[in-house]
DNA sequence: AATATCAGCTTAAACGTTTAAGTAGAATTG
DNA sequence: CAATTCTACTTAAACGTTTAAGCTGATATT
C-alpha cells in the first residue's frame, strides 16, 4: 500500500494552501494574526491530509519535549504501579508522557541516570527512588532541572519539592495499635536507614513506644531492606530469642517485609494474629486478600502521584515565575484487618470449643 | 550558581578546539575521517566542558528518537512489573528508553495513542493490550511501523510480530491436572473473549477435558473479565447449584480471578483444596505467597518482555532488510503449589476415619 | 613530472518546527 | 489627504545535530 513513508509536514500543509510554512503554523497552534478564512482553509487541508505536528521537531526549538521521566527502583516495587497511575493521570491529562526509569536502587545507575535527563530532553523527572544525600540530584536540583521527589524525599537537598506521607505520623500509629492491644514485647523490622521512609517510620514507632513507656529492646529491632526476604529472616531471628524476650506483636517498615514476616510465621507455625500480631506498611495490593488481610499503614498512592506530576507540570510551565518550594505531606491512615487480634477473637474461642468437644466426644 | 542555563553545545565545542561542528560531530560518534591529534584534543575538550549531544535534535535529523512506547492496560495490571522489567533491560542493554502508556483497555484511548505515536516520534511500539480485531494497529502495522505484540495478540493482523505464551497448551494442562486428580465436575472462570488469551485458555481447558471423555456443562463456565471481582463473582454464582452440579474444582483463566475466586471460596467457607481445587493461570507474584500458594500456570514474564524489546530493536535497526515476521511462542509450565488437592487423599482418609468414627461412636 | 588517490578537514544543506522582524496594502486618524 | 496604525501575511533565522559534497595539500602511481 503504502510507498514513501514520509509523514506529512507543515510544508505540505502549506504548499496546498497557497501560504507560508509560518502562517500554517500560526492556524495549528491557534494564534492570532491569520484571517478567518485561511485559517479554515489550513485547518481544512491539514485535517484531509491528516497532518500531525512533528513533536520532536517542535521539541528542538522550544526546547520543551512534553515528557516526563519517572526514576524507580523497580516495576516490581509494588507502591509503583499506584503511583506511576496517579502520574499517568497528571499527565495524560495536560498532554504529556510518561517514561520510567528503573535503577535497582543502584547509586551509580541512579546518578548516570540522573545526569542524562536533560540532554536527552526530559522536561522533567519524578524520582520515587531517592537515597539520601544524592550528590547527582543535588547538583540537577541545583541545576534549575525541574525535579520533584515522590514518596521519599533527600533531607540534605534544600530547594528538592516533594510529596511524601507523614511517616512518622503513620509509624506512630501502627505502633500504638499495637501497644493499645496490650502488647508489650514487639518487635520491630527496620527499613533501609538511607532512606527517608526507612527513617521515619522507624522513628514514629519509637515515638509511640517512649510515650507509652514502653521499652524498646535491642534484640527485637532488627535491620531489614524492604524486601520480602529480610522480614522473613528478620522473624526467624527474633523468634528465636527465649520465649519471654520473643515479641507477641511485630511491627514492618513496609508490607514486603511484612508479608515475609508473615510467611516465617506460618512457616514456624505461629498463628496470626492468636500468638503474635503483626502489622506492616504501605496498604500494598497484597495487604488486602482475604487470606492475608495484614493490618497496615494506608497512604493514598494514587493521589501521591498525581500530586507529584501536577505540581511538576505547573513548575515546568510556569518559566518566569520565582520558584517556590512545594512540600505536601500527606496523613496516613490505619487500616485494621485481621493480623492484630480482636476481630480474630470470636474465631479462637470457636476453636477452643471444638477441641473441647474432641476430648469429650472423641 | 549557575547564570545562563543553555547546556553546552557541539558549537561550544568545535570553537574551542578550533575545528568544524562537522569535525566534532566525526568524533563523537566515532567515525572515521578525523587525525588522531584532532580527535584526542577534540575528545578531551568535550569531556572538559561535560558536552553531551542533544538527543532531541539528534532524533531530528536522523528520524531516530530511541524512545519506545510500550502499550499496556495498567500499570496495575500484575503481568506489567515483570513484562516491563524484561522490556526494560533488553532496552537499556541497547541505549533505548521506555516510555508507558496506560490505556486501561480502552478501545478509544488505545486507537488515539496507537495513531499518535508515530508522530510523538517513538521508534516502535511493544502492546500488550491489544484486543484482536483492532484497525489503528492494523493500519499502524502496514504502514511500517514497528510493531511487537507481546502477551496477547491479534490473529486477525497478519503482519503483527508476537512473542505470546502457548495458552492453548497452557489450558490444556492446567485442566490435565485437575481432571488427573479425579476431578469431574470442573468449573471454569473465563477471560474475555476479545482477546487471545481468553480464547486460547479457555480451548486448551475444552481440549482436555474432551481428550478425557468429561463433559463440559454449561453452567460450570462463566465469563470474566480477567480481573479479581469476576471471579469472586462466579464462584459464589457457581456455588448455588445443588451440591451435585456444583464443582469440585475450579480452573479460572488468569490468577487476578482465580484470587476472586480464592476469596469467595473463603467467604462461603469452603475449604481449598480440601472441598474445591482451584488452578489459575499467569503465576502471578501473589500467588507464590504462603498462605495463598495457588497452582497455576507459569510462564516467564521477564523472558517475554526481553525478547520482544530485543527483536524490536532489531527490527528498527535493519532498515532495508526485507522484513520477516517473527512469532515466538513461549512454553507454559504447571506451578503445582497447594491448591488443587494431593489432599484430595488426605479428604478420601479424613472421610473414611470419620465414617469409621461414626460406626464406632455414634 | 604530471596525474591520481587519499587523508583530513570545511561548507552547507537538511531535519520540521517556531518566531521575531519585515512588508504591503487596507483602514483609521487628525 | 498625508500620516499613522492595523491586519494579514511572508521571510528568514534559529534550535543542535548529521551528512553529502567540496576542498586542499600531501603522498602514491605511472
Amino acid at each position: 500500500m503504502s510507498s514513501k513513508n514520509r509523514s506529512v509536514t507543515l510544508k505540505d500543509v502549506s504548499k496546498l494552501a497557497n501560504v507560508s510554512p509560518a502562517t500554517v503554523s500560526l492556524v495549528m497552534n491557534g494564534k492570532p494574526g491569520v484571517g478567518a478564512e485561511t485559517r479554515e482553509r489550513v485547518l481544512q487541508i491539514a485535517e484531509a491530509l491528516e497532518y500531525r505536528p512533528n513533536l520532536v521537531a517542535r521539541s528542538l526549538v522550544n526546547g520543551r519535549s512534553k515528557l516526563i521521566a519517572m526514576l524507580i527502583s523497580s516495576t516490581r516495587n509494588p507502591m509503583f504501579p499506584e503511583l506511576a497511575e496517579g502520574v499517568d493521570q497528571a499527565l495524560k491529562a495536560r498532554g504529556y508522557t510518561l517514561s520510567i526509569i528503573p535503577t535497582g536502587d543502584d547509586e551509580k545507575l541512579e546518578a548516570r541516570e540522573l545526569g542524562a535527563l536533560r540532554y536527552r530532553g526530559f522536561d522533567g523527572v519524578i524520582t520515587s527512588s531517592t537515597l539520601i544525600n544524592n550528590r547527582e540530584l543535588h547538583k540537577l536540583v541545583e541545576s534549575g532541572f525541574p525535579v520533584m521527589s515522590v514518596l521519599r524525599r533527600d533531607y540534605s537537598c534544600k530547594n528538592l519539592d516533594y510529596v511524601v506521607l507523614d511517616g512518622i505520623k503513620g509509624g506512630y500509629i501502627a505502633m500504638e495499635h499495637l501497644i493499645r492491644l496490650g502488647h508489650q514485647q514487639i518487635g520491630i523490622i527496620k527499613g533501609p536507614q538511607e532512606t527517608s521512609t526507612g527513617i521515619e517510620r522507624l522513628k514514629g514507632a519509637l515515638w509511640a513506644m517512649a510515650d507509652y513507656g514502653i521499652q524498646a529492646s535491642d534484640p527485637l529491632i532488627r535491620g531489614g531492606d524492604f524486601f520480602s526476604a529480610s522480614g522473613y529472616a528478620a522473624v526467624m531471628d527474633m523468634m528465636r530469642l527465649p520465649p519471654r524476650e520473643s515479641p507477641s506483636a511485630i511491627y514492618a517498615c513496609n508490607d514486603d517485609m511484612a508479608v515475609g514476616a508473615f510467611d516465617a510465621l506460618w512457616d514456624l507455625n505461629i498463628k496470626v494474629p492468636e500468638d503474635v500480631a503483626l502489622v506492616g506498611f504501605n496498604n500494598t495490593a497484597v495487604t488486602a486478600l482475604k487470606s492475608v488481610a495484614i493490618t497496615t499503614v494506608s497512604l493514598n498512592k494514587i493521589e501521591m502521584g498525581r500530586q507529584a506530576a501536577d505540581h511538576l507540570i505547573d513548575i515546568i510551565e510556569q518559566e518566569g515565575g520565582e520558584r517556590q518550594p512545594f512540600a505536601v505531606m500527606l496523613k496516613p491512615e490505619l487500616v485494621i484487618r485481621k493480623t492484630c487480634g480482636f476481630s480474630q477473637m470470636g474465631r479462637y474461642l470457636l476453636e477452643k470449643i471444638k477441641e473441647e468437644d474432641k476430648r469429650i466426644f472423641p
